[in-house]
RNA sequence: GGCCCGGUAGUUCAGUUGGUUAGAACGCUAGCCUGUCACGCUAGAGGUCGACGGUUCGAGCCCGUUUCGGGUCGCCA
């Protein structure tokens, strides 16, 4: 041991280690004096234990407590006893240490905030100190409960022949999807490397290069703006494997969700979880990444209205649109005018034209937008498809963007959950695998079709044959997993056919001369003998928050940024000087 | 880039119709106190009311601009 010595964490020691002389470190949380006794709250990452200062310490001992501050990092000296009045609210409440001797190691000025009361600060103040916000015990436990998952995933697939890879940060930018990071370079003036959105291409070279079992903690960098739940420099749980099939890689995943609910919430969860196919997912939920904790299905009602007289379904149904609708169950005496408005209001901000709603009171009499347009037989049949009764409330969205109708019904169901607690918080968490995918996408902005997922994921076998005349028919090997309404990882077989990989790359209208371009190396590398091979990734940050039920990404990122992608305490990012700027051929007019 | 919300001691907040010297709690400083753990008691220090401009006899408060932070839409293969 060297010259510390120390005997172990504050909060290591309980009521077995009384008579123990010990050797702590650790900061002041806090001091109380009462004249000749003295307690100081001593803490460090494991928690908090009392030392006391009394009549059994010297009169120099005495004057070193009363001169210590909160946040003061001190050595002490002492030996373990019980309490004779016992503290019932912290871990170690029951002992305290005698202190013998005391030494500071280090002064600390005043704090701009308590440390033990952090939560009732204002973000943008905790973080410009981040490094004291740390030291708050709960926000602190966030933190380490990231490693222990990161640990836990580690071992699990290590312990099935995964292996660890560092990929580059420094790539090529491939512009497609998000915004790349870009970063010049002095030596190729004019060129610039990009950081990576996700190692893709070089855990499939991995594969290509047979090392058969690939996993990174990797960090990933996206341009874009942030959200609550978004940051533009994350980590993945980065996986690949060779000769698998995505049953394999489902229920590794599934082992690994299953393993760490166990060991970090002491969460027995149900394997395997429960698959639902993308076109069921959008049409019973507006989502491709359904929360199914609460009913609120979506309905077409397209059968009841297309003849309609009311133009406003009928046409919808005409113009290539749909007509859907949801039951709010039993919630009419809650959904008052008021509320209705406040929710149509909203929807529209989200794009929707307009929320038709009827309103079935308890004495079985209604109100409604829409039914006074319609005949007997198309309000009976609406109220008959979506299984209305007394209490309850229809709505329903028209729209001639078939898409749109989904999305916003999706969205609403998702509203009125929140609004009205549908959602069980006892509930166990509820994951579904999301599948079939289509492969393609169309853009109406680029009028081209353009990967769901990436250029390199797999279709179906069956599909194959559909990529350059139907791709709208061409389904992928392609897997979400969702969990309560939101994706925390995704991933697909990959395409290790250059014929297809060719097709692919057609069909999203890439010439041959961009593809050799831009994937030339990899196209080359599949000439080579290529294993068939797959994987995923699990969003980390995501992850973490809903296991700990975080409002926001911040908390379980040990240094976050935020909204307008800054970071606070370093003050990031800064301005460089132009001699730096002369080196890499930068010029500037700002 | 759009929309919504916010900024008053170190921290969290109050501040009436625009009107005297901008308050409270916690924290901080000094002193007292042998069983505290939200310790208690006494005294004290601490403010560019985010910034700039305007209206007014007078602005923390009204108006405009701006900045910083939060949420959200766009964006996020």
């Amino acid at each position: 041991m060297g010259k510390f010595n120390r005997s172990g964490y504050c909060a290591a020691f309980s009521i077995k280690d009384v008579g123990r002389a010990v050797k702590l470190y650790g900061w002041v949380q806090k001091k109380r004096e009462m004249g000749k006794l003295v307690f100081i709250d001593l803490r460090d990452r494991s928690g908090i234990i009392q030392l006391a200062v009394d009549s059994t310490a010297s009169d120099n001992i005495f004057d070193v407590a009363h001169g210590i501050h909160a946040e003061d990092v001190i050595e002490a000296d002492g030996v373990v006893r019980e309490r004779s009045s016992k503290n019932k609210d912290i871990p170690t409440g029951d002992i305290e240490v005698e202190v013998k001797n005391i030494t500071v190691l280090s002064r600390a000025q005043t704090t701009p905030f308590e440390i033990s009361k952090v939560s009732g600060v204002n973000e943008e103040t905790r973080l410009k100190y981040r490094y004291l916000e740390l030291r708050n015990h709960e926000v602190k436990q966030k933190i380490m409960l990231r490693h222990k998952i990161t640990s836990i995933a580690r071992s699990y697939f290590y312990q099935r022949d995964f292996i660890e890879i560092e990929t580059p940060i420094l790539i090529k930018s491939t512009p497609e999807g998000a915004r790349d990071y870009l970063v010049p370079s002095r030596l190729f003036k004019g060129r610039f490397f990009a950081l990576p959105q996700s190692p893709q291409i070089y855990k499939q070279l991995t594969m290509l290069a047979g090392f058969d079992r690939y996993i990174q903690i990797a960090r990933c960098f996206r341009d874009e703006d942030l959200r609550a739940d978004r940051q533009p420099e994350f980590t993945q749980i980065d996986l690949e494997a060779s000769f698998v099939d995505p049953d394999d890689i489902m229920q590794l995943a599934e082992g690994f969700m299953k393993k760490v609910y166990k060991e970090v919430l002491n969460v027995d969860i149900d394997i395997p979880f429960k698959r639902m196919p993308y076109n069921e997912a959008v049409q019973k939920y507006g989502s491709d990444k359904p929360d199914l904790r609460f009913g609120l299905e979506l309905v077409n009602i397209e059968d009841a209205v297309k003849e309609s007289e009311f133009k406003v379904f009928s046409g919808a149904i005409a113009g290539g649109g749909t007509v859907c609708g949801i039951n709010a169950k039993r919630l009419a005496s809650l959904l008052t005018r008021k509320e209705i408005d406040n929710l149509t209001e909203e929807m529209k901000g989200c794009g929707a034209k307009g929320l038709a709603f009827t309103k079935i009171n308890k004495d079985g009499s209604s109100s409604s937008t829409y039914e006074k347009f319609l005949t007997e037989q198309e309000k009976a049949k609406i109220r008959r498809m979506m299984n209305a009764g007394e209490n309850d409330v229809i709505f329903i969205i028209a729209d001639t963007n078939r898409g749109l109708v989904l999305e916003l019904l999706g969205i609403l169901r998702c509203k009125l959950a929140e609004k009205f607690s549908l959602i069980d918080e006892n509930a166990k968490p509820c994951f579904v695998w999301v599948v079939d995918f289509p492969l393609f996408e169309y853009s109406e902005e680029e009028k081209r079709y353009v990967a769901k997922h990436h250029p390199f994921t797999s279709p179906r076998d069956e599909d194959i044959e559909n990529i350059e005349n139907a791709p709208d028919k061409v389904y992928a090997k392609a897997y979400d997993l969702v969990l309560n309404g939101n994706e925390i990882g995704g991933g697909s077989i990959r395409i290790n056919d250059p014929k297809v990989q060719d097709k692919m790359f057609k069909a999203l209208g890439f010439s041959e001369e961009e593809a050799q371009k831009r994937f030339g190396f990899l196209l080359e590398a599949f000439k080579y003998g290529a294993p068939p091979h797959g994987g995923m990734a699990f969003g980390l940050d995501r992850l973490v928050m809903l296991m700990l039920e975080c409002k926001s990404i911040r908390e379980v990122i040990a240094f976050p940024k935020v909204a307008s992608s800054a970071e606070l305490m370093t003050d990031s990012p800064g301005t460089v000087d132009k001699k730096q700027l002369d080196e890499l051929g930068i010029k500037t007019d700002f």
